[in-house]
DNA sequence: CGAGAATTTGATAGGGCTCAACCTAAGTGG
DNA sequence: CCACTTAGGTTGAGCCCTATCAAATTCTCG
């Protein structure tokens, strides 16, 4: 799924992605008015849980509490980190610096096959991500072919070159915080 | 004060701009590397408090630990509304909405005079919070003049025109939260 | 097979970057 | 008190990255 909003001109940016596994809306408790839209990206299981039973839970068992803090502050990682990607990187590496995002977050969620793995999202749904047009997005992910990094067969990408996508992305897996995620998931990342 | 972080290149991207009375670092404690620098963009008296002084008023005041969450919850808003201003605004809007932003959060700082504020900011470090240039950043400044919606003295800002930049720039209060501000500090915006 | 959606490619325009120079204001030191 | 320095602001010219417009091609699926 995808958290999104929209501006004036109809544009679209998206704010995160939601892989299966990830909270939508956990830390909405505390606001009169959420600022953005939440919408599939392609088939979806949802499952609502009312914000007192989140709140209920956490008295009950600080340890879990911890755990929901703890995914609060990797959401604000994220984005952070999105903003410094959008805000400082030329459009290949900054489609790169996503793609490897994508990778790892959907590895530590099962969903990847090596560095092969299927990426449910059209390019014009990649570039609303990136602050970009579909067509740069395309030119990019051309770009990004022809260094050898990867290759494409409808949506199921295949990281060819790993270390060398991650080089070229500037990428460092830190900032998604996987230290306890089951190490088997995420070894040799 | 100004979270940012500089890539490989050199560049700078702020993250977010702390204005007196903010937290920098309240909900770090959980992680075990963060990925940004903290700086002075001016003179700055600090605080210090253990993130266990944190935890500890956080057990024994619930109202307390909510305002904490709170906060997170409000530079999160924060972090959101700059990836959505950068990622999909031209920038003589990007910079009126950043302006925007600062009037509000140092008037409720009790920092401006009316419509009327010291920014203790270079052109140079607006840009980096906006991804743009120096250059770019003086012309998009030149616009803003231009359009009759503020005029600068050395680093006073006075905004003439301020429901016109407000509109310029659509810009839309409620990402700030204010709802639990001291009204008269507020009122009119 | 046909139709709509997504990807790809080409040509052109424009926003933003780079390089460079100039100007102003505010120190600094003799 | 003034020459000198330095940081920041302003302006111009040319180029490159990205957007826009448009069309062709491929893919997907009923």
């Amino acid at each position: 799924m995808r958290r999104y909003r929209t501006n004036v001109d109809g544009k679209v940016q998206t704010l995160n992605f939601h892989v299966p596994g990830d909270f939508c809306n956990l830390h909405t408790n505390l606001a009169q008015s959420i600022e953005y839209s939440i919408g599939t990206v392609g088939p979806a299981v949802i499952a609502y849980i009312p914000h007192d039973r989140i709140e209920e839970i956490s008295r009950q068992n600080p340890r879990l509490a911890r755990t929901f803090n703890w995914l609060a502050f990797n959401e604000f990682s994220i984005l952070q980190e999105w903003l410094f990607n959008v805000g400082s990187r030329p459009s290949p590496q900054r489609l790169a610096h996503l793609l490897c995002e994508l990778l790892i977050r959907l590895r530590a969620a099962g969903l990847t096959d090596g560095h092969h793995f299927y990426l449910p999202l059209s390019q014009a749904q990649l570039g609303e991500a990136m602050g970009i047009t579909i067509v740069h997005t395309n030119r990019s992910m051309g770009q990004l072919r022809k260094e050898g990094l990867l290759t494409l067969e409808g949506r199921k990408v295949d990281v060819t070159n790993w270390p060398g996508l991650k080089k070229y992305a500037d990428f460092d897996v830190r900032y998604l915080h996987l230290d306890n995620t089951e190490p088997s998931l995420i070894k040799g990342l």
